[in-house]
RNA sequence: GGGCGGUUAGCUCAGCGGUAGAGCACUACAUUGACAUUGUAGGGGUCACUGGUUCGAUCCCAGUACCGCCCA
């Protein structure tokens, strides 16, 4: 017996168990051997995560598509495992020591820090998977993997070697984007441009040879900066060759106030004249530009920060070259040096201003880069760092999608992927972290590098580089998260080994994901997938949106405004909250989650539960030898050709990747079809005597329950399943396992007749009841019915249905013949339907209603004669269009007609 | 500055050349033997604006306004 109340809680956990004890989620189980693969590798969670509804919207859909393609046989592999996320982690650790009061990484050693990461690692990398399980993910969980695994450390070290030989990575001296807090490079994706007020220095810079007045302009050039602090590093004053303004200092120098370097004044087309004076400071070693305008005039880089963002003056000889130590200057380092880089420059400016130096100060809004992960400023900074050359992996990356070996969904986004694709930089994998894959470079005595797939590699390269044993030392860098994440798709079956799982599950059929992490991550899997596999990583990528609350906020801890997916779980079934993913997966960029819509799907797993339940109270016993196309009733064969048609509608649409008409479409047929419809117009059979007809519906209500369970399953597969095993003969419990029952196709079940009558029958029904309401008929009275102008067919539709009529109009009898007075009527196609209800109802209110019908249907009946007058439209639009309207035409004045009548009618009393 | 997306019922959003839809909310009625986590009926929309294409435009095209995102 089914409970009398739904509740997820009570059985979903026995269900995935049931799952896991029979081994459904492997992949190449026994039953699936000659069948075709379908692959879909998991975007991995960060290891120490936890669900957010961005992963349960992402996994939802990805378990959509693999149990639907489960259920049409195919062989699936859902690929599962987690991410090391290399700063993320980190800093969660160090977060975790200093909460605790111990002692800080630094202190600890980079080998014990290490190791406390990997008992993090230990303790809290199953959250996550177990809350996808309670999710209901049915991930193949035996071939979980981990970014940081052996196997996979041994795809990144090999690819890493491999590119190097190919000249595809390399060791380059160049600007990076630091991060003077967490104290590494990180890639441009990971710098977030903010825009922010702030300020524009006007500084003047006295020209050699004159003497600096500050009322006299011809005197100084002026330069505008938004960074003033950066001013001790600068090597020139950069002009527009155009520039008129200043073709005559061109080629002279100025002299640096506090420095007091002598520093060029160039034509570069760099400056914009439009933009505040004109003429601006060269900084090679602290800005983007400056550092390629340096380039090109082979200017100095002096960099006069350090690694944290302070002023590091003394003993930097790139700082003191071709300046003279006067001890005025010699002063300024002792002040500046060790300060941070904001106070610096407060005091920067207001030496600058005491001297007469600064001309004025604008108010700016500009954009400021922050590091993502630490949001401190970014600092331009000249490192030593390995990188990528993305603009050679990404040509075949682009060719593929143009090519359509790889396409989007929605195909829009690919635009962006090509975008950035073709305008890619060398990517900077350096990271100087601790938690990550290790550069597999080793460094001789003398600085040589030596790339291996391991210390020994390294050490017989040395060797024969050098004909002798020589120390080597480690790279002490890790590589960039994202690094080992491009090798996914394929290090996780198992590559570089020969694995049989390469070969049958590479390339994945599916991709899916969001929006953000195109760059991050699909670029760079389909580059390392074609150049290490020679074939894109996956033949779709589907490109879902972002979660958002209810008022369309990003989520987040600080805003305090996230919604714990677990937490809807907890208070609704991860039916309900998966249900509600899918229909609202349509979306474009962002998808506004308020749980009343969640309520309202746990509200349908109810319906369906009591559904289930009257199947069971009236013995809808599933029959194996029962054929749906046998049916003798209409009612039965008109839902069988109903539940067909529904089938191919979430067929077609799961195919295309509309997840929500997919859901739309089971929804409404177990609502609104099947309970609001079929189970009531069965009642009275069920109810009945007829023993035959009995025996037939209940096993055709039994039927398409088990069809609609099948087509609700890659949607809400716990209730499903728990439904699928209890809905037996008292006693017994189904073997079988929904999941892995054969998705419904069609077999010739719809039936044009069986439509048409059973049409006409909810029409009767639905009209009778809105105007009972109308007329305020009270629920509870039964009425008669007088049919009058009733063709033999329709005399044959009342017999057939006439307890049904009877019961969902409340009506009393059902009598054919003349019309008493006062009638309310109802015109349905030839028919009039009387309901005589002198003394019960209103005759006014029943002669403005039969008025408000003809109006509506006259209003109709002139736009289309309107139409039908247009020549054009007559000789223009398609046959079919036209003989449509024609029809329409035709019956809209015969019900006109029947309704005049029935005014008349009413009229004669 | 460049690019992309949005503007449809009170709210959140589908639809996308031929009679405007869903969920939630709202109103009225109803406890009839699956279901109040319910049923029945109902109200509510010049589909942002202006032009164009078309026999016909919410839908296609162009422009405008506002909102949002990405990139520089």
């Amino acid at each position: 017996m089914l409970d009398k109340n739904y509740q997820p809680q009570n059985f979903e956990g026995d269900v995935y168990r049931a799952w896991e004890d029979a081994r459904a989620f492997a992949a190449g189980r026994g039953d699936r051997e000659g069948a075709r693969p379908y692959t879909i590798v998991i975007p991995p969670p960060n290891v120490t995560g936890s669900l957010h509804l961005g992963h349960a919207l992402n996994n939802t859909l990805q378990d959509v598509l693999v149990r639907f393609e489960r259920m049409r046989g195919r062989d699936v592999l859902w690929q599962p495992g987690t991410d090391h996320a290399g700063i993320a982690t980190q800093m969660m650790v160090e977060r975790q020591l200093m909460e605790r009061g111990e002692p800080d990484r630094r202190a600890m050693g980079r080998e014990k820090f290490i190791e406390r990461i990997w008992q993090w690692k230990e303790e809290s990398g199953n959250t996550i998977v177990d809350q996808l399980k309670r999710l209901g993910a049915s991930c193949d969980w035996s071939r979980l993997r981990f970014t940081m695994d052996e196997g996979l450390s041994r795809a990144v070290r090999k690819v890493f070697v491999e590119l190097h030989r190919a000249g595809l990575i390399y060791k380059d001296k160049r600007l990076v984007n630091w991060d003077p807090e967490l104290l590494t490079a990180i890639s441009d994706l990971e710098v977030e441009q903010i825009e922010t007020k702030g300020h524009l220095w006007h500084l003047r810079y006295p020209i050699e040879g004159k003497t600096f007045d500050a009322g006299d302009p011809s005197t100084f050039i002026v330069v505008a900066t938004t960074r003033p602090e950066t001013m001790l590093g600068d090597s020139a004053v950069a002009v527009h060759p155009d520039d008129e303004r200043y073709t005559d200092l061109v080629g002279k120098n100025i002299i640096l106030p506090i420095v007091g370097r002598r520093i060029p004044i160039i034509a570069d087309e760099y400056s914009d004249p439009e933009k505040g004076s004109g003429a601006v400071k060269i900084t090679p070693a602290h800005d983007f530009n400056d550092f390629e305008v340096g380039r090109r005039h082979g200017l100095a880089i002096i960099n006069v920060l350090s690694k944290d963002a302070c002023l590091a003056l003394q003993s930097n000889e790139a700082f003191l070259q071709d300046v003279e130590l006067t001890p005025q200057l010699k002063a300024t380092i002792l002040e500046y040096n060790g300060v941070f880089r904001f106070a610096a420059r407060k005091m920067i400016i207001e030496r600058l201003e005491t001297e007469g130096y600064l001309e004025k100060i604008e108010p700016h809004l500009h954009t400021i880069p922050h590091g993502d992960r630490s949001g401190a400023v970014i600092e331009p900074f000249l490192t030593d760092q390995w990188y990528v050359d993305a603009a050679t992996l990404a040509k075949p990356a682009i060719d593929a999608v143009k090519r359509g070996r790889t396409t989007f969904v929605p195909k829009n986004w690919e635009s962006t992927y090509f975008h950035w694709m073709e305008n890619i930089q060398p990517w900077c994998i350096s990271r100087q972290l601790w938690w990550g894959h290790q550069i597999p470079a080793w460094y001789g005595p003398d600085g040589k590098i030596f790339v291996a797939e391991d210390e020994e590699g390294a050490k017989a390269a040395a060797k024969e580089h050098y004909g002798k044993d020589e120390p080597l030392e480690r790279d002490e860098d890790v590589l960039d998260t994202w690094f080992s994440s491009g090798l996914w798709s394929f290090s996780t079956l198992g590559w570089p080994d020969e694995t049989p799982e390469v070969a049958r599950y590479y390339p994945t059929d599916v991709l899916v994901t969001g929006f953000d992490i195109i760059f991050f991550w699909i670029a760079r899997m389909m580059m390392m997938g074609l150049h290490f596999m020679e074939e894109v990583p996956f033949r779709t990528v589907y490109i879902h949106a972002l979660v958002r609350d209810e008022k369309g906020q990003k989520m987040s801890k600080s805003k305090g405004n996230v919604i714990n997916p677990l937490e809807l779980i907890d208070n609704y079934g991860a039916d309900a909250l998966r249900f509600t993913l899918s229909a609202m997966a349509a979306q474009g960029r962002d998808i506004k989650l308020s749980s009343s819509r969640v309520e309202g799907y746990r509200n349908f797993a109810t319906k369906l539960w009591n559904a289930s339940r009257f199947a069971e109270m009236n013995d809808c016993v599933p029959r194996a030898d029962f054929d749906p196309g046998s049916a003798k009733l209409v009612v039965n064969r008109w839902i069988a050709g109903e539940t067909e048609r529904t089938g191919a509608a979430v067929t077609e649409a799961l195919e295309a990747f509309r997840f929500n008409d997919a859901a739309g479409a089971v929804y409404h047929f177990i609502w609104h079809i099947y309970c609001d419809w079929y189970l009531e117009l069965i009642k009275p059979v069920l109810m009945g005597d007829d023993e035959a007809a009995k025996a037939e519906t209940r096993a055709m209500a039994a039927f398409v329950l088990d069809r609609a369970l099948q087509l609700l399953h890659p949607f809400m597969p716990f209730v499903t399943e728990e439904l699928w095993a209890k809905r037996m003969p008292e006693g017994e419990h189904r073997e079988s396992l929904l999941m892995l029952s054969e998705w419904p196709t069609r077999q010739g079940l719809q039936n044009v007749e069986a439509d048409a009558e059973i049409g006409w029958l909810i029409k009767l029904v639905t009209e009778v009841r809105s105007v009972r309401a109308e007329m305020n008929v009270p629920a509870g009275v039964k009425v008669p019915f007088v049919i009058a102008d009733a063709s033999a067919e329709t005399k044959a539709r009342f017999a057939t249905h006439d307890e049904t009529i009877k019961r969902l109009a409340r009506v009393e009898t059902i009598d054919f013949g003349t019309l008493p007075s006062g009638s309310v009527q109802i015109v349905l196609e030839e028919a009039t339907v009387g309901l005589p209800l002198q003394g019960v109802i209103d005759f006014g209110a029943e002669q403005e209603r039969l008025r408000r019908e003809i109006d509506k249907v006259k209003s109709e009946i002139a736009q289309i004669t309107a139409k039908l007058a247009n020549k054009k439209f007559i000789s223009r639009a398609p046959t079919h269009v036209v003989e449509e309207q024609r029809e329409r035409k035709t019956e809209a004045e015969a019900t006109v007609g029947k309704l005049e009548q029935a005014i008349k009618r009413l009229a004669s009393l």
